[in-house]
DNA sequence: AGGTGACATGTCTGGCTTGACATGTCAATC
DNA sequence: GATTGACATGTCAAGCCAGACATGTCACCT
């Protein structure tokens, strides 16, 4: 559900694009929000347009089709905006290593908390690069999932820190 | 994967247990981390069983029956812990919502912005109950999972505040 | 003329997950 | 004696998803 919602999302912003196109729009954008690979663009886009929320607008160049929403389409993801009360996933493998934290011994604690900060970093820097490429002008699409996500991450740090020191005093 | 862990994790933390009991503890412990239900549970205790990293320590009453971990499962999960570096998932509908807001006019922004506000007070407040519950004796599987959730919804909240400021601000 | 790499679209297998279906026991209440 | 509700274990169908496999075009460089 939430892919072809991704997808009639980023066709009514950028206009009309191929699964070639929206493929690497995922990966540069929408990415750190929601993954999708080709092989899971391509049919949902053949559904999307079996449905009537997409169409086939032009066939070009090596085999490429270039899909656009219809007006059905962008009724689509407003209903789910305002309609769809997301479910927490609270499906997170960092989030199951900290519970399972308490398994291991202080030394080997902290060390789990110093690599998943150095990843965190990293998940970090990326976004402030997507930040400075794309400079946060308001109506476009992402910007403030970018805001979220950099919170986010730099909340993570805060804890593994705080978390970090605790099992040092402990010990 | 990550299922076969969580039991192996629970399983060595509180002792031998049914899978009738893992499912409970899901429900109230590990569930803002991991979720599964019986149907999932039942059929990874048997394929857990089959590879020797658990064993049926009794059979009891209704057909209950008792699972304790192995050696070779209590490695797993230390293994795990120390090697495996968790990959993000990044697929949250509440993202996607963040990430496709653009899309709305100001007003309807904020009233969804509102809405995700009300779920995670909510959630927020489980997690205090959890605390409170579960006093945060070190040493206790998830008592750092709980810090951090607390932390991550507390920041989802300030952004959704500083957010809906911003649209205000623009309107 | 041949090779490389970006463009472009698909399929398929296997694993994960959900929700519904199915079955049966035991203890306590009415 | 019958009903209810917690206990207890499973299966099944359908959808979602990742990664591998498969195919072919076009432009550019050598």
């Amino acid at each position: 559900m939430s892919l072809r919602i991704a997808l009639l999302g980023l066709l009514s912003s950028s206009g009309p694009a191929s699964g070639y196109d929206l493929t690497k729009k995922f990966e540069v954008s929408i990415n750190h929000v929601w993954q999708a690979g080709h092989s899971q663009i391509y049919p949902e886009l053949a559904k999307l347009a079996a449905d009537g929320l997409v169409t086939v607008e032009a066939e070009g160049a090596r085999g490429r089709k270039t899909y656009a929403v219809t007006p059905e389409g962008r009724a689509e993801v407003h209903r789910w905006m305002l309609e769809h009360v997301p479910a927490e996933p609270a499906r997170s493998e960092n989030a199951l290593q900290a519970f399972l934290l308490p398994l291991l011994d202080a030394p080997e604690a902290v060390a789990v908390l110093e690599r998943m900060s150095a990843v965190s970093r990293a998940r970090l820097g990326h976004l402030y690069e997507l930040k400075v490429a794309n400079p946060p002008a308001s109506g476009r699409l992402g910007v403030h999932a970018l805001e979220l996500g950099i919170m986010q991450t730099e909340s993570f740090l805060t804890w593994a820190a705080t978390t970090i020191d605790a099992l040092r005093h402990d010990a």
